[in-house]
DNA sequence: TGTAATATCTACCCTAACAGGAGAGTCAAC
DNA sequence: GTTGACTCTCCTGTTAGGGTAGATATTACA
């Protein structure tokens, strides 16, 4: 019979934790002096105190050991368990190797005295919408100064009422980047359907599962930046680009007289290879 | 200016996290009503948001990221902040790796049948000790009966006290498991040096950074399993014995009459090769 | 046997990053 | 005016104990 300090040197075991496990009853001293409230331990103990220690060792919590303990008449119980584990840990790796990745990245783009951060990646969920659409071909990016307003126009005959919160972008169907002659789709999500015009359609946008974001500060003249920062980090961190690129306004020149003032968000559709 | 649903919503973040980040000052609205307490974000905080979960997303916790965000000015501390991140990364990656190998390992025992964790391998570290020590080569198991009531007598002539935790053991100087022939030291951890005889003398026995330990229940006949067992385990997971064995005495025959109920640790000084 | 040092007890608060819920007030639409 | 959706603050809970305070117990030494 050992005192609490005792058996806690003996199996490197602080005192607190003992006592905590007393407290959750997953490993009780064999006697307590009723006065004193003293702990004593035995020397018998000792044996699952370190199946206790093994488990833990190998990532269980508190609670998963304690089911496991009472449990250990059968093989099939644990082995389960153990499968569990094995693959919580594989994924808990691999993401840990993902942050890694990204570090890395960033470390090295700022030893290469890259501004920092200028462009944060942000990985996320594009939802499914329902917007007005218009697909055309523009010569070049002035254009938008005369379809957008053609479109808002449009929209308004038709009552039809913007999302909230709103979500107005344009997917690009280039496969790659271009100054002229640009295949664009310019959408404004909606709450329904509308009616159909030559140049105006309704439709679905599907959702896309996880988009490399990048917000934009500035005239969209430097946009190009944004896409690079995106498209650069993509496939140094093992992703590739699965659809075409979106870029969704959220500050321009209806709201904000400066140019410097503009934001705007680039959303990339993606996919680990 | 958005009020905090749509915000959260533009950025998948949830509004707990929201409300979090403005409590503990690493994010505040823009603006929030002083009567009402309603909080409203406008869209030129998007940028620091983004920067804040791209720094979460690569493992910072919102105390470093905080740190971060103030001292931006130079990129120097930016640096040294990720490179130590990606070390303890590493270090986690690798733990987690050590996780998974003892996990599999145990699966594989388990898998064939094998009593599970009836030897359950513990790591701990072995203190400094001095001890009264008797080295010797004795032809068998059986001597043990002879030799330690003989050291016994002696350390009680010499009013030695026993260490507490009591820590007597025997060190195998053999660097194989034998059956006859075996070059013992058994060994008593004691407070502080005695004289020394011809077969007893007093001894410093250094500590053991790491050893592999396993509880042994039962008669001395069978603890070659223990042995089999730390073994295997070290060999399997990428360890390697560095130095003699011990056998650490819990219960034996001086306070069990019942053989089944004695109780052995084996000790073996190991380290990751 | 008395005193001082050490060991142990309970009880309370703290950690990180929120989640969940209670109860109350606010906002926008019908 | 009312309803339903939204938001507010405040409280508790999560892991595995750590840290400390104040009270009691045991042990060592004179």
């Amino acid at each position: 019979m050992y005192k609490i300090g005792v058996f806690s040197k003996m199996n490197r075991v602080t005192i607190k934790a003992l006592r905590h496990y007393d407290e959750i009853g997953l490993f009780k001293p064999c006697y307590v002096d009723e006065i004193t409230g003293y702990r004593y331990y035995s020397s018998s103990q000792l044996h699952q105190l370190h199946k206790i220690l093994a488990l833990k060792r190998i990532g269980f919590s508190l609670d998963e050991i304690q089911h496991t303990v009472e449990q250990e008449s059968s093989d099939r119980h644990l082995i389960a368990y153990l499968e569990d584990k094995q693959m919580e840990i594989t994924r808990i790796i691999e993401t840990e190797q993902m942050q890694l990745a990204h570090i890395q990245w960033y470390l090295k783009i700022l030893k290469q005295g890259g501004a920092y951060m200028s462009y944060a990646i942000v990985l996320k969920e594009l939802p499914e919408v329902i917007v007005a659409s218009m697909r055309t071909v523009i010569p070049n990016y002035d254009a938008y100064y005369e379809i957008y307003p053609e479109m808002g126009r449009y929209m308004e005959e038709q009552g039809a009422q913007c999302r909230v919160p709103e979500y107005c972008f344009t997917i690009y169907h280039d496969g790659e980047y271009k100054e002229a002659d640009i295949d664009v789709e310019i959408c404004e999500a909606v709450t329904a359907y509308g009616k159909d015009s030559e140049k105006v359609k309704f439709k679905k946008v599907d959702g896309v599962k996880t988009a490399a974001c990048v917000l934009h500060k500035g005239p969209y003249s430097t946009i190009g930046m944004a896409y690079g920062a995106v498209t650069k980090w993509a496939g140094e961190n093992g992703y590739q680009i699965i659809g075409a690129p979106r870029e969704s306004y959220i500050d321009g020149i209806w709201n904000k007289e400066n140019e410097e003032e503009w934001l705007t968000e680039v959303q990339i559709p993606v996919k680990l290879k």
